[in-house]
DNA sequence: ATTTATTTTTAGACAAGACTAAATTAAGTA
DNA sequence: TACTTAATTTAGTCTTGTCTAAAAATAAAT
């Protein structure tokens, strides 16, 4: 049992990472959504598109899109694996600040040794999610749940994301948006203040009390 | 004073450290040592060296072979200490094994951030020496002076390289090359017997008693 | 010093991955 | 349904980094 060895170009491998984070419901990604998503032209898209369909890692047919194999789906996730430990190492060990990141695991997440990530997750105490609240992916390829927590309950300088609301009268949204919370947004609570329950939090660098 | 960023490709990287490594006296390096060594045609070496050149990372003479600059020879030390440095990481922080890490390193010291390499050096402890001994060039290309000690010194279980040996009679010498000590051979010693001041060393992975 | 052998360079080809411009297909609208 | 527009693909070009085969330069040997 012994896996053939196919090697992936750096270039192959940002663009089953693009179509993975593209992915939404079941519809296939378009061509245009990939060039922009990677600042491509559309042709350099297509002819890449023929490339990975014919290595078996997207389902492609002409102007209608590609979607992921479940090969090629485990590849963008192991991926996704790499990046997000790598920036957890970055974070958590050489402490860098968590916008600092990105960049230099672009570069890190094609690295490639299988015995690396997992030393390196392991090194790391097997984080379940990375400096932004993204989930990690496991060796296979399995997501952690998104588990969910009230926002008062969330630990202090731990970094959040909403993931729902709790009430969605027009009010408390409309007050939502004026603050810039939207599902998706990360959001850290700087200070708790047990004498009337407010929270100082910080959602894209500004601070607020509710 | 915002330095210029030149990109350099993984290939031109290669061979800049290729040339630093056959690098021994002044004389240039042949265009066949470079390709041996980097495992390519002559040809392919004769275009690169051209390229360079015009870089201004070596001097290039057709049919005469090449030679780093101060500036090429900055660029292969900056790539050493990154690969000396991420090896370090793998053995001290990952437990691998000091002869597993090569290639994986030879990936990292491609990743391009000055930043990631100094928090790195500093989360180390800045090290002098990589697990296999060899000298860790710092932020400036100062390559630390391979300071020597006798054998019988080194640490238990710390790896040395052999930089001199201290009697140069023949018969001496025919036994250091029986058991296969060279200058650079890395050298480990095992254990010492303290009764009768004996050693026991390991040399290309074979126990010795001396 | 001339010939022979070896090294190095040149010339031309190829693959990968990008681009531009033109052609084609699909979608939206009157 | 026919027409117009927008998206997608095709065709052809370019750059990087490699190769092979042939030509040229250097080094070695008689």
């Amino acid at each position: 049992m012994h896996q053939t060895r196919i090697m992936r170009s750096r270039s192959e491998e940002d663009y089953l990472k693009a179509i993975y984070s593209l992915w939404k419901n079941d519809e296939p990604i378009s061509t245009t959504d990939i060039a922009n998503y990677l600042n491509m032209k559309a042709s350099s898209v297509t002819d890449m598109l023929q490339k990975l369909s014919d290595k078996g890692w997207i389902n492609y047919k002409k102007y209608k899109g590609a979607n992921l194999t479940d090969e090629g789906k485990k590849i963008a996730l192991s991926i996704i694996r790499k990046h997000r430990l790598w920036e957890t190492f970055l974070v958590s060990n050489l402490h860098f600040k968590w916008d600092e990141v990105h960049e230099i695991a672009e570069q890190l997440e094609h690295i490639d040794s299988a015995e690396l990530i997992n030393r390196l997750d392991n090194y790391l105490g097997n984080p379940m999610y990375d400096p932004h609240g993204d989930p990690i992916p496991n060796k296979e390829g399995k997501i952690p749940k998104s588990f969910s927590i009230p926002l008062i309950e969330l630990p202090v300088n731990k970094i959040g994301k909403v993931v729902g609301v709790s009430s969605d009268t027009p009010s408390f949204l409309q007050y939502l948006d004026k603050i810039n919370i939207q599902l998706g947004s990360t959001i850290k609570v700087k200070d708790k203040i047990e004498f009337d329950q407010s929270l100082e939090i910080i959602i894209n660098n500004k601070n607020y009390q509710i």
